[in-house]
DNA sequence: ACAAGATGTAACAATAATGGTTACAATGCA
DNA sequence: TGCATTGTAACCATTATTGTTACATCTTGT
């Protein structure tokens, strides 16, 4: 199964907010044009990075502003936001294995830290990437387009 | 989104066969019994299995037999038996960005890197897990639970 | 005070994936 | 031939995703 476009999503928004923040109001009707996805959609994932903690929503005025330095906040911390997966486990369980088989009353021990070793893995890689490299590349690409 | 529980189903299949492969023939219904699944859902995991290669099922007679040795059959391998992701990418992007802003049209350039660094931080781990490891396991938990 | 522009959220729908179930043709062996 | 088993089709229920309309609520400007 594949994460859900509202990370992909969520990450393009902050994008956005760098990019633009200073010289637009960022609203959801901005974001919804430059994503192509609808409004509340946007608004949607908007409240999961509000609740994270990583963003502030203008109620009535509207508008969005980033609450940390963007080095502060990584691919996990977004993922985590919008990505609301029970327990936070990566791997799904099959439920209640036979507890007749041996194999059936052991495989939770036998696979519980291997899934662990990957999910971490997952978690550590995109703990390594903040928007701080998101805001470098775009402003690369950027440049690259204007010469 | 969570890795669906054929990837865990699939692993306690191995393990059964492994187990019990010797004493008994490993049919649907006799995982069906210890995964407490039914037997429909494990001989479709069966077919993706034997369509990986991992594995050889007999039609008719019945029986389930593995087709390498269990330490050149890795978690990855599994993964990618069980798990269908369309062209194989982890991270669904969000259709059609606005090529109209420069932020939605260069965020593929811009995120395609980075994502990839964590789809190959997953594979990576994914793959240095064996179903040696698994037997490995499987024996010392049965060992244990016999004194 | 009120109009305008936004957000927050409910309600509903379409689509897809998961997991379950019944049924049955095809297979291989005794 | 009979039997156990696999492979597969045809459903169904449930859930997650994404989209859409609608509207109450909030804030600011006039």
């Amino acid at each position: 199964m594949q994460i859900s476009s509202r990370f992909t999503l969520a990450v393009h928004i902050f994008a956005c907010i760098d990019t633009f923040g200073s010289e637009y109001k960022v609203t959801s009707d901005f974001l919804a044009g430059s994503t192509n996805v609808n409004p509340v959609i946007i608004r949607k994932i908007l409240g999961q990075l509000k609740g994270a903690g990583l963003i502030e929503v203008a109620r009535g005025t509207g508008g969005t502003t980033v609450t940390k330095p963007l080095s502060e906040i990584s691919f996990l911390d977004i993922y985590n936001a919008v990505e609301c997966v029970e327990n936070g486990e990566l791997f799904h369980f099959h439920e209640n294995p036979s507890t007749n088989c041996p194999v059936g009353r052991n495989i939770h021990h036998i696979l519980d830290d291997k899934l662990l070793r990957v999910q971490s893995a997952l978690e550590k890689e995109l703990a390594s990437i903040t928007l701080a490299d998101i805001k470098r590349d775009t402003e690369k690409y950027l440049r690259e387009e204007s010469r």
